[in-house]
DNA sequence: CACCTAAGTTGTATTTCAAGACCCAGTCTA
DNA sequence: TAGACTGGGTCTTGAAATACAACTTAGGTG
């Protein structure tokens, strides 16, 4: 029988942050956390494989290296809009965490520009309804012939 | 110097979600395909890696693993509720996967039960308004020593 | 009887990962 | 001016995870 894996943007997306430590690396960066040691030490990656995952997040667009020091030349890793946009991931994945996984209190906690301590829901955009198990119907689907 | 890892609970949920082909036999699942053939046909995960993964998921209380048939004895994969949790998960990433990694046409595309194609905002459970690059404040975090 | 399905397990080859040492360029300190 | 330090990596070596195919188990079908 013909193998036909589904085509989808989540497979698209985890090969650009599925692999082990990039999203964590994305965390310290989203921490403010922008340079090689601070994001090794803090993710407890090893050195070798950081470098690696970082080089991957670059030549994705998620992130930008960026030169904040001529004499010797230093770089620091930003964010670019695409890596942005990763803030809905990090937070989904994080909430999740602390609901299902994560005992006892929160190891983080983050505040919102409203001032409220950050909770979040995802909504549908057209009608501002919560998400909830059984509310989505699939429309349609592609499928791919393996390599 | 003492190094510490930051402890996270994003780190938390990738120990459980974050291992390579959990989020897509999970996207099966989510699709309504609950059976061991057709998730690893559908993922491409080869199937000691994919039994792995399942049994990983089950353990975390992802997963059911539930018979349904007695002769001869065959089981299926549902969610519980913390599997039903990550929908807003699989649709961040979805969503980003689209935005900044697919080329072309959505390759799956969902309905809410508004009627509506399916786009979703991530906004403040507080004051309603959508997250934003910069709208976040860390208030604090823990640490851990690296075993 | 031969073949099929579902849900795995087993064996072996390949790939990736982890840990720590090492490197390099420049800077600071005594 | 030697020695140590900093930031940002690379290299080596051994351990662990992964891929792929074949096999197993338990029963069903023609």
């Amino acid at each position: 029988m013909a193998t036909r894996v589904r085509e989808c943007s989540i497979a698209d997306a985890l090969a650009v942050i599925g692999e082990r430590w990039s999203l964590l690396a994305l965390r310290e960066v989203f921490f403010g956390v922008r340079r090689f040691d601070q994001i090794q030490r803090n993710t407890g990656a090893s050195r070798d494989i950081l470098a690696t995952r970082l080089r991957t997040l670059v030549g994705a667009g998620v992130l930008e290296k960026v030169q904040y020091e001529q004499h010797p030349p230093r770089y620091e890793y930003v964010l670019t809009d695409a890596g942005r946009d990763l803030q809905a991931v990090l937070t989904t994945v994080r909430e999740w965490g602390e609901r299902h996984v994560t005992e006892g209190e929160p190891p983080t906690v983050w505040r919102h520009s409203c001032g409220a301590e950050l909770a979040t829901r995802t909504v549908c955009a057209h009608c501002g309804e919560e998400l909830r198990p059984g509310s989505l119907e699939l429309i349609r689907t592609r499928w791919l012939e393996p390599a």
